[in-house]
This record gives C-alpha cells, structure tokens and sequence, in this order.
DNA sequence: CATGATTTTGCACTCGAGTGCAAATAAACT
DNA sequence: AGTTTATTTGCACTCGAGTGCAAAATCATG
C-alpha cells in the first residue's frame, strides 16, 4: 500500500514502469485501467497490483491531450466583494469536484483581463465555461462564444446574446413581490439601488420593482446606482442620497438590487438614527441577512438546483431549453416594516 | 486580426495550421514565437502574421506536457464559510493569474475529499500547492508534503511538520496586543474563542491571548469553540453560554479568533441586550468589521506581502528560509470598549 | 492433430507542442 | 573561386497517455 521505496518518490511513476513491474506491456496498463478493456483478468489483476505498490496516478494532461475531454471546467467570476459569491464558488466547485471535474477559476477585475483570462480557458482546453454572476457586457460574452466552440454557459444572470444558455433565478418575479409588499403596507415614496449597470439590466430585478410601480400607478422612483456589489458602496451611495436629500422627502422604501447593498444602506441608515424610518429590502439571502443586525427580508434563490442545472448542460451539449428562469423564495423578515414614523 | 474565415473555428488551430500558412515547417513556427530563439527575422515576421490571421493560440496542455511547468498552481481551500477566505482567494488568483498561472481550486469539506483533491493536482502536474488557511491536521499536511514532490506552501496558519514553508501573519502578537488592551481598559474576566480545534492550535492566536492573561496573574479564562468560522456558530457558541451562565458571573471581554466569530457574538449580544457589557475583539479586519454596526476592534493581515511571498517562494524552490510570520497590524475602533455597567 | 473461432497482446499511430543536433543555406573572408 | 564561419532550418526525438488493427496466443471443435 505504503510506498516505501524512496526511489519512486523521485520521479513521477509512468504506465512504462508499472509495465515494467507488472511483466507486461505500457499498453496493457492502460486496458487494465479501462473498463470494458479486452484484457485478461488474470493480468489485469497484476497490472492493478503493480499500480498500487508503486502509487501510479496517471496523467491527466497527457490524457486530456489525445481524448477530447480535459475534465477541467473554467469558472469566471467578478465581484468578489459580495460574499455571496463565495457561496456561489463553494457550492459550484463541490458539485463539480463530485463529478470528477478540476475548477479552473479565472478572475476578472477589467475588461482586459477577459480576453486573456479565456484565452488561457481556451488553451488549457477547458470542457466548458461557466460565467457566474458576471458584470461583463453582452458583446463580450458573444465573442466568447465564438472562441473555440467552448461549452458556455452564463449563470445568475441574463443576456440577450442568442444561442448561449442562461440558467438563472427569476429576479423579475422576486423583486416585483418584494416590492408589493412594501406596497401593501403603506410605502408610498420608492427608491431602487442597482449595481453595476451593465449587469443591473440582466438581472431583471429593477424591471420588477418598475411593473410593481406601475400596477399601481406610482410612477415616481428614486434610482440609484452603485459601482460595485459591496457593502462599502451601499453604505456610500445611501449616505450620498440622504445628505443630498431634504429629510421631509425622503422616500420610505428602499429596494436593493441584492443583500450586501442592501446591508450597506441599513449600516447608513443606522447611523444618520434613520433606522426604521425607511423600508429596506435585499436579494440574494445571505447568511448575514438572518443577523439580529439587519433582519433582512429579501429573496433567496435556487443555488443547489441552479449549480446543478449549469453543469448539467455543460456535460450535455444541444440542450433543447435555451434558458432557464428559476423562482426565488421570498424570505420575509423585519427590514421591509417601518417602526417609526418619519417627522 | 479578426478570423473571418469560418472554418477557422471548426476545429482548433494548431501550429501545424500556421506553418502551411506561412510557407514554413512547424518547428519555425515554435521557434518565431520563442523569445531568443535563432531564426531569420524575415520568416519570424512572416509566421507571426499569420499566426494572427489565424487566431493561432498554443495549446497549453501539450506544452506543459514536455516542459516541466504546467502554469497551473492548486489553491487548496476549507471554510468557505468565513468571507476572509473570498479576500485572500481574490488576491491569490488575481496575484497568480498576473504573473501568468492558472488556480485550479480544490475545495475540502471532509478529509476524504482531501486526499482525492491533492491526487488531482499532482495528476493535473500541478506546478505547486497553496493551502489557504486550511483546518488540515498536520499529519494530512505531512502526507501532501511526500506525494509528487510538489513544492507546497502552507499560508495564513503554522504547523510543525518539517521542511514544509509556512507564510503567515504573527497571531501570538496580534492578540496579545489587542488583550493588553482589553486589560489597559479595565477588563477583568476574559474569555476566548476559538475555530475548529485542528486549526485553532496553528494560529498562535490563543496562546498570545493565553500570554497576555498570564502577564497579569489573570489565570482564569473561559475558553468556549466554534466548530467552524462563521458568523452563525459565533452566534450560537455566545448564545450557548449567556444561556448557560448566571448573568452576574459574565466576563467583561470576549477576544475571539477572528472576526467572523465575532461578529456573531456581537450579534448574539445585541439580542439579548448585553451589547456594551462584553468588550469584544476579532481578527481579520473584514470588510464588515468596519461597519457602523459592528465597529470591530481587530487586528488586519498583511494580506497582498502574504500572498506576494507565497508566490514568490512557490516559483523559486529550496528558499532559506522555512517559515516567515509577518506582524498584523491593530485596528483599533470601538467594540472592545465597555458602553454599560453590568448590572 | 489440424482447423477454425476466440481471446489476448503488441505495435504503430494519435493528441500538440518543444528541444538538440545535424544538414542546408547564406555570409565573410583569404 | 574556394574555404571558413555564421546563420537558419528540418528532422527525429521527447513528454504520457489512448485507440485501432493485426499478430500471437489460447481455446474449442471435428
């Protein structure tokens, strides 16, 4: 079991040399290693022997150069200010890990580090890319497309792009509902924060918030926009609009376009002494929306069903489903409940 | 510059491909994208153009094949609970992907996962493996330290195995800084916080606590843990023991292991009514710590001179030196300040 | 025992690039 | 022109595995 001969240790054990210890030939390794192989059972069993003894893993580079499959999937990701996405990676590179497959994780903090950062997905060919929750403007996940015909599939978000394939949450319904209930309890003036705006517009979120408005003919909104998904930036943009803002025009509801600004605009709240003064709502479910501290109510989305969904149509080409929109659950707390009165 | 040519993305180009182009054998074309290497400057010209047109891009996976490096770092990962570990996975990747290596990450929940992920990475050649805090027991690290011969880079923890590098910041002085200052404001029963028992002895923190008590013949301590890093067990663990406490025998100051524990105690503490009555400190310097709700006194890591050495031995093998701690640096704010008398 | 059917195995090839060496070409010099 | 020297290029090899096909070994049957 053990290898405890020192030599093996100093170069990487080859099917050449369990060849060698086994008496038989490098191919016969490899049938023995392969099921279904035609192989004697009998040598077989001596192939597996030897391969053990000596702690033979065979290469995957090797492999993956003369078969199609490199069993490496690039995950790109941005924003990784918002812990959410810490969630997102977790989950994707377990459930990627189950099936055998590497995580390639390819960061993306510019615009010019895209085309290098799929480049390099393309050249380690990578079995598929999946884009989760990225800023990245629609023409630039076309070009992707056309970029060695790389499974590719955008998750946590929508686009317009034809022919990729979407496998996202329903922000759409989920802020609408949000949104009605604020309405339902008497908020009259509304105000929407949006992150980056070349992904606000995917989310479908701002565009609930905007039906729920309108079903009920409130056509005035406040919108604001913050530059990244942070919680810093929440704080700052909600501090910009109450300092910019007479106190007597506040608005009284606040829907964010996810949990971590909305955590950034209670924290600003907190400490102007607006606390309860002005409803706020979130998305995404964070464990820090359960906190004592803010009491979040906001929308958790599908993540295992998601995950599993994407990859799913990563292994599997030529879906027939173009895209996918799942529900969200509405997570009710107390964030969305003015308790005082505004003077 | 743009492949217009639609058969170009059929299948992927090789350096074959640019040769006939060209009008040059393959081993030209190698040779016209290698620096230094002796060629006519004419013919280099001649295959980089069309190299160009054809959108030629190296496949990566042969390359590592033959040469010994592969440009493919493993990050080996636990506690994706705690969203320090979104910061230090950000700046690693972003740190690697700068100077032209790929993360591949290998997320740990059991320690089965373990070895099976660590034979990916040698599978994969990985050129090196970065543990990033992980829980591991020292014995697992030790059986890494002897599979392949990867160079491996123990980071944000110690551990005693020998030869193996550690990166990481000085927790001893870190919080036995912030427990002088606990004990300079006043503070007389003391209790700490420890993570995952595995991890909780390599970080040194508990014992610069333990030292700080021991100074000032303050003995007794109450030592309370979490089973993992996330705000939700600091919340359980301080709920468990106001519940299980008399309140007249409550400590005045709860240091905790980092800051996502805190934050949970804070948290628990606000619920129950005792914000102000335990001081508390974490560790980390979270981007929350810094929020008005939580005004987290704490120490801050040398965040990007961790990951910048990391690297930098990673690349470079057989350093002098074994084991580098860099000091934290304290922040301090308010939540180690006591706001009320305990009744 | 010879013939045919079947299983098992070895070998030449593939993947896509890089490297050292030797042959072919070009330039420099007597 | 003839020789030496420098430059450029092609070819055989390498990395480590997998696959199809044909040769070799085994088996079964008349």
């Amino acid at each position: 079991m053990k290898d405890s001969n020192p030599e093996n240790l100093a170069r990487k054990v080859t099917a050449a040399d369990v060849a060698k210890l086994a008496g038989v030939s490098r191919w016969t390794v490899s049938r023995a290693l392969t099921d279904g192989a035609s192989i004697a059972p009998e040598s077989r069993e001596r192939v597996i022997q030897a391969a053990r003894e000596l702690g033979y893993r065979p290469n995957l580079l090797a492999r993956s150069l003369s078969q199609k499959r490199s069993n490496m999937v690039a995950l790109v990701v941005d924003e990784m200010q918002n812990p959410y996405m810490l969630r997102i990676l977790e989950m994707t590179m377990s459930q990627l890990q189950q099936k055998g497959l590497m995580s390639l994780v390819l960061n993306i903090s510019r615009e010019s580090d895209f085309a290098s950062a799929l480049t390099r997905a393309d050249q380690f060919q990578a079995d598929g890319v999946l884009f989760l929750g990225t800023v990245l403007p629609d023409r630039l996940i076309h070009m992707v497309e056309n970029m060695g015909h790389i499974p590719l599939i955008v998750m946590y978000r929508d686009s317009d792009v034809d022919d990729v394939q979407i496998v996202a949450t329903d922000g759409f319904s989920g802020t609408r509902q949000l949104t009605a209930l604020l309405q339902q309890q008497g908020c009259q003036r509304f105000a929407y924060m949006s992150g980056p705006g070349s992904v606000s517009t995917r989310l479908g979120r701002k565009e609930g918030f905007a039906d729920a408005l309108n079903s009920q003919q409130q056509a005035h909104a406040v919108y604001l926009q913050a530059s990244h998904f942070s919680r810093q930036q929440g704080y700052d943009v909600t501090c910009r609009y109450l300092d910019g803002t007479l106190a007597d025009q506040y608005v009284d509801a606040l829907v964010c376009e996810n949990d971590i600004l909305a955590i950034g605009a209670i924290d600003a709240l907190r400490e102007k002494g607006l606390e309860g003064q002005i409803a706020i709502t979130g998305f995404d479910d964070l464990d820090l929306a359960a906190s004592p501290s803010y009491q979040l109510t906001t929308c958790s989305q599908p993540d295992a069903a998601l995950i599993d969904e994407a990859i799913k149509r990563l292994l599997s080409p030529d879906q027939e489903q173009r895209r996918i929109q799942m529900p969200p659950q509405l997570i009710i707390r107390s964030s969305h409940i003015l308790t005082q009165q505004a003077n």
